[in-house]
RNA sequence: GGAAGGGUGGCAGAGCGGCUGAAUGCACCGGUCUUGAAAACCGGCGAAGGUAACACUUCCGUGGGUUCAAAUCCCACCCCUUCCGCCA
């Protein structure tokens, strides 16, 4: 949620930076300018209420100091039974007013960073760096060569739960449990993450603590007679872990890593990438969630984004790391970089990491304040980065560790985990 | 799912219609004392809105209700603990 101070001392700015997402800020019936108007009912329906309360509490006072005094307050308590009605109608009216502004607010996604390109589509993304070398000879898709080699069972998934879901067997499986340990090994051992593990269903405060509902409702997995919702990604748990805390700035950075199973429903992804396991209703994922304290929060992004570099390296699949441009940050984020794996059945690179700072925008939202010494409370600033989506890890392994004889070479650091095997075949 | 108990400030824990935004202890901050520290003593110390600063308003799980007045009484819901049932 944007900051309400902010939102009217800093107006114009605020409007810029949420112009370059390509929201009409001049639009009476967006959320923009609904806002503004509500923001200005709300207040002055508030202050009204306020005032009569002030009246209301300073007689109800005086009332109960003349009873104590045996002193007749026949008087008082009448003009107060009218007063009490305005009151209660008041209130009612501006709690209504401020839960209609607050509404509102909620659906205005996080303005950009300054140091965010410009740009209308995702074309306008910039690339920042290239690791490794793409191979560029013909490969077959994964799912050709995880159905040759009998370890990707597409047409079981499809019969046991759906359109995309799939089964693995065999090292497929072991692949998948070999890179979640491989992963959440590193971040721990070498990158000094704290591990948690956390639960797969969160309730509606916790999903909009993060900022995918009120919005985003339609691409989560609901469940049915109860107000909750499978996650679509472990930030939503991990950083709720301190929702509605006020942690002590000698707490921060906190730096946690989880595994979780993530659920998303596609819904607006129709026909995009149905082949394969790029895009799963249920996929595996680590990981890596930042609270910090705003001065840190792009230095840590840099930091953060790094520790998932590192898995790409040590398996020694060839990326690029892009930066989002405007119009394709996501709604909380103030700043995302993705990193992009190499698959060289497409010859292209395709998004197996985001990496996004979301300053304060989710502290705010979830009640996550931290206190410098002898400070006034503030929300916390939050940063998450995939470290990384294990189905897709899974798919570069296999495409780009293809040999010709139609076997997978498995990157070496994988290899213990794997229980000695180098390849699959 | 059934029964009982409970949700109060960073933590623990009183309060159970007005003098309570909330005793007390711990923690924390400032001071006295001390070579320094500890102890002891003195003072301060919740959050949000609002203001130039005050004032003022709101908040004792959440939402309603009773009352001139609610942390305190009533209703509903949520959550936690214990016991029973079921179960990986």
């Amino acid at each position: 949620m944007i900051d309400r101070q902010a939102f009217r001392r800093s107006f114009d700015e605020m409007g810029k930076a949420l112009a370059r997402r390509g929201i009409d800020i001049t639009d009476p019936d967006g959320p923009w300018c609904r806002a503004s108007a509500l923001d200005t009912i709300q207040r002055k329906l508030k202050s009204e209420a306020e005032t009569l309360q002030a009246e209301r509490n300073r007689v109800s006072k005086l009332i109960g100091q003349k009873k104590g005094a045996g002193e007749d307050a026949s008087t008082e308590l009448v003009a107060m039974g009218e007063v009490s009605r305005k009151v209660k109608a008041l209130e009612t009216q501006a709690k209504k007013a401020e839960a209609e502004f607050t509404a509102v607010l909620m659906e205005i996604p996080n303005p950009l960073h300054e140091s965010v390109p410009d740009g209308t589509s995702e074309d306008d993304n910039i690339e920042i760096r290239c690791w490794g070398e793409p191979r560029t000879d013909a490969v077959p898709p994964h799912w050709d060569i995880g159905t040759d080699l009998g370890i990707l069972d597409f047409e079981a998934g499809a019969k046991l739960a759906g359109s995309r879901f799939t089964v693995l067997k065999g090292a497929a499986a072991r692949l998948e449990r070999a890179l979640m340990q491989f992963m959440l090994n590193t971040h721990v051992d070498e990158h000094g993450y704290e591990e948690v593990w956390v639960p797969a269903i969160a309730n509606r405060k916790t999903m909009t603590g993060t900022g995918q509902l009120p919005k985003f409702e339609d691409d989560l997995y609901k469940l049915e007679g109860e107000d909750a919702f499978l996650i679509p990604t472990a930030e939503v748990p991990v950083t709720n872990i301190y929702q509605d805390q006020i942690l002590s700035a000698a707490d921060l950075p906190k730096r946690h890593c989880a595994y979780t199973p993530c659920f998303r429903r596609e819904a607006g992804s129709a026909g995009r990438d149905v082949r394969g396991m790029i895009r799963q209703h249920q996929f595996d994922k680590v990981e890596l969630v930042h609270l910090t304290t705003v001065e840190r929060a792009l230095s840590d992004l840099e930091i953060l984004t790094g520790h998932a570099e590192a898995i790409l390296q040590a398996l020694d699949l060839p990326y690029r790391l892009i930066e989002l441009c405007g119009a394709d940050v996501g709604f909380s984020a103030q700043k995302t970089y993705d990193l992009e794996v190499w698959l060289p059945s497409q010859q292209c690179y395709r998004e197996i990491s985001s990496c996004s700072s979301f300053g304060q925008f989710q502290g705010r939202r979830a009640g996550i304040r931290y206190r410098e010494e002898g400070g006034k409370p503030q929300p916390v600033a939050t940063l998450n980065g995939s470290g990384l989506a294990i189905g897709r890890t899974l798919v570069a392994i296999l495409e780009n560790g293809w040999q010709q004889d139609g076997s997978v070479t498995i990157p070496k650091a994988l290899q213990a985990y794997m229980g000695g095997m180098q390849s699959i075949t």
